[in-house]
DNA sequence: GTCTATATTCTGATAGAC
DNA sequence: GTCTATCAGAATATAGAC
């Protein structure tokens, strides 16, 4: 999928992959949703990790650097793996519904990163959306445009600084 | 395909829209790879039709409304159609890549936006970069999460303040 | 210019032998 | 648990009648 897109991969082409003929694959999954979904709680598992890496700044003046880490560390989770970006955060697969099982896993990870931005005085509804419309902007335009360079990942820091002055100016 | 993404529309379904068989298109393109590239030469039309409706302020001093005003033109502009968005910004037919001539039409696009902005005081590079990932952003924000909603649509102003206020606040 | 008929290839999924 | 054999239907595209 990592090569090809997400709708590209085949019950046989994944077959293939893990020495198997497709229909043995029926075995450990009864269907094709059932693999999207496994990956999508996967991914969103893997989403959880990535965050917990950010090292937590006990002082509160350092708010702005841990922000900035933040942001990197979703940016450089996103871009990684283009196909699990496009999977957990631009549901572009047609059809596909996550179960509640793996739903549940998202919003955890939503909650995870509201209550991250939280600390760094983003709060309301907005200043929140406004983060991260910023941040998913900035990951597509980094994976149509520059695949694997740095032309938008550099833009990060000036970004957050950017989102954290309009919050800080536009209070409640 | 306004209904059911880009890669879901047949053509059979294509025919059966326009009251034909699937063969009898191959007598108006010769390929569906032939539609989607007149497709996506009509979408960068249509754009650059769009950007000429936004009043071209005299004053300078309206700068920012007239930049508000271009960014609604393209926020609305990409959430009328997604499948137009996804095809024209987002480069998600697998394996589809525009004629030189279809392309010669999206680099006019660009670069009639590029001289929008400009006037904006959105120069340098970084700065344009930013802002077409703030407006992309906030574009796929809203069709992933809220579709037909104004969640993020109201956060266009506010965000062209932030945006026009960083570029002066960081000159070359 | 539209049709029927068809070629070819691919898809997800099932049945049943071993 | 993996295989062969197979189904039923989808896809794009071509040939040729009218």
């Amino acid at each position: 999928m990592r090569s090809d897109g997400l709708a590209a991969l085949s019950m046989r082409d994944l077959g293939a992959r893990v020495g198997m003929k497709a229909q043995s694959l029926y075995s450990y999954f009864p269907s094709k949703h059932a693999i999207h979904d496994a990956m999508f709680r996967q991914g969103y598992e893997e989403f959880l990790a990535a965050i917990d890496t950010v090292d937590v700044a006990v002082d509160v003046a350092d708010a702005r650097a841990e922000a900035v880490r933040t942001a990197e560390i979703f940016f450089d989770f996103c871009t990684a793996d283009s196909a699990r970006y496009q999977l957990l955060f631009q549901r572009s697969i047609p059809g596909f519904a996550p179960s509640p099982e793996a739903y549940a896993v998202a919003v955890a990870a939503y909650e995870r990163t509201v209550g991250r931005l939280r600390r760094y005085g983003i709060e309301r509804q907005d200043h929140l959306d406004l983060w991260t419309a910023t941040m998913t902007g900035l990951v597509s335009q980094q994976l149509a445009n520059d695949p694997g360079g740095r032309r938008w990942r550099d833009l990060l820091e000036p970004a957050v600084v950017m989102l954290l002055d309009h919050t800080r100016k536009d209070p409640t």
